[in-house]
Parts: structure tokens; C-alpha cells; sequence
DNA sequence: TAGAACGATTCTAAATCCGAAGCATCGAGT
DNA sequence: ACTCGATGCTTCGGATTTAGAATCGTTCTA
């Protein structure tokens, strides 16, 4: 499974549209997550395991190479990962979707039950 | 598999912080992608499948049963899929992504060899 | 009234993910 | 030198998720 890249067409998307590599770059399990943990500070295989309530660390390693290779991570000559510039940047575009997560949060605690299938309007 | 809600602990994390429900909503194959197709204006199953790349119709599905039962999406009396003010936000917070991909893109077509595993620094 | 489009479901196979185990390396402590 | 714990991975079998095709019943249109 290819790391997917602007340019060439990545899986669902014939196009090779920039946003659709990123979507599905950040589609897989635990890249969104990768890039979170790793926003302020370098950290190493096993530690950064962790903090990702310990994932399986077949799967952080092809996130790793995956994210590595699109870019957005490098490692230090002592191993550890970090955010390149760019991973820095996609961490920033991710903000908003804190600030949203908590709006959802609220909004969920006000109706916890039965969706309302039809209107809905505003 | 249940639809992730912030609150109760969620796949690979026992917080429940609704961060990490979101992330473990958003990480799921397609959800991206399904509330940026929806992003301006209501579409049916079938013609959303379509915009999704011919998604197999299973998945959709799925899909679609958790953003309805997250709350980011509603559905018409004519059956049709739409986002809720909240999936709209959701949309919204998901648009700096796409500025980025684009500098994402431009950035693989300066160097799409291989990493420089060391230095990178700035 | 025949055909097309639709929403949705079911089934099987393939891809992906998980989890535990293992291995080699390194530094700290004795 | 020698154990010990932590680390960076790798491998493998089994569970879960996704893909893909086929199908069903309804509605809409010609």
C-alpha cells in the first residue's frame, strides 16, 4: 500500500487532487493521531507508542515509514521523530478540529438520544 | 464497532476526551472524504457514492449510520444525506487542510527523492 | 408497463489492524 | 565483565475492517 502523494492518483481518487492524497494519507488509523502527539516535542518509537495508548507497534512502524516518506516526519540521528516544517504545518491545519471536537462534545451532551431523521433545518 | 462519541472511552484511547473521539471518527476510511462531498449541498446514497470514487456501497453505509448517529449529518424525508450546522463546522474546521495540501504538494515536487534522514532543521 | 435510478442489504474475499513474542543494541549499575 | 531495563524495531497468527459484486423492492419516467 503506497504512501499516497499529490500528483499520483491514491486510493479512491483517480485524480491525484492534493486534498485527496490527504485525506487519505490522514484516513488511516492513527496518522491524525501520530502527528498530534508528536506537536510539541521529538520522541522516540517506544515512547511515542505510548502515548498513542499503546498501538500496536507493527502498525505506529508503517505509519512512521508512511509519514516519514510523505514528508511530514524526519528522524534525528538518534532516532527519535519529529515534525518536519511541513509536519508542523499539518498539525496547525489540525487545530481547528480541537476547537470543533468540543463544540461536538457539548452539542452531543444536549441530545444524547434518538436523532430527529426529518427536519432539522438552520 | 461503535460510532465514537466524545465522553465514552473510544478506540485507543480510555479518555473519552471528544479530541480523540473525533480523531478516532475522522480516521475512519472515508468519513473525511464523505463530509467534504456533502460540504455544499445535499446528495442521495447513490450519487454520493459516485463522488466518493464509486466507495463500495457497504462501507458507505456504515459510514453513513455513524455520522448520523455522531450527529454531523441528517437525513431529508427524501432520503437524501445532508450536514447538520455541526457537520458544517466540522467541514469548516477541516478546510485549513486543504491549504495545506496544496503547500504539501508543491513542497514533494522540490525534492521527491529521498529523505534526508538527518539534519532538517528550521 | 417496461426500464432506469435509487436506497439499502447481503455475502465473500481481500486488505488492514491488532497483540504478543522475539531479537539486537545500548547505557547504567554492581 | 555482567546483568538489567529500556529501546527500536520485526515477525506472525488471528481478529477486524474494507472492498466488491450481486440482489431486492420501490419510485420515477418514458
Amino acid at each position: 500500500m503506497p504512501t499516497p502523494r499529490p500528483g499520483k492518483p491514491v486510493r479512491g481518487s483517480a485524480t491525484g487532487r492534493p486534498l485527496m492524497a490527504a485525506l487519505d494519507l490522514f484516513g488511516r488509523r492513527w496518522s491524525l493521531r501520530i502527528v498530534w502527539e508528536l506537536r510539541d516535542g521529538e520522541l522516540g518509537f517506544r515512547p511515542l507508542q505510548q502515548r498513542c495508548d499503546n498501538m500496536s507497534s507493527s502498525v505506529l512502524r508503517q505509519r512512521l515509514t508512511e509519514l516519514l516518506d510523505a514528508r511530514l516526519l524526519y528522524q534525528l540521528p538518534d532516532s527519535r521523530y519529529a515534525l518536519t516544517p511541513l509536519g508542523h504545518r499539518a498539525y496547525q491545519a489540525l487545530r481547528p478540529l480541537t476547537r470543533w471536537s468540543q463544540e461536538w462534545s457539548e452539542e452531543l451532551l444536549n441530545s444524547p438520544a434518538e436523532p430527529p431523521r426529518t427536519p432539522m433545518p438552520t
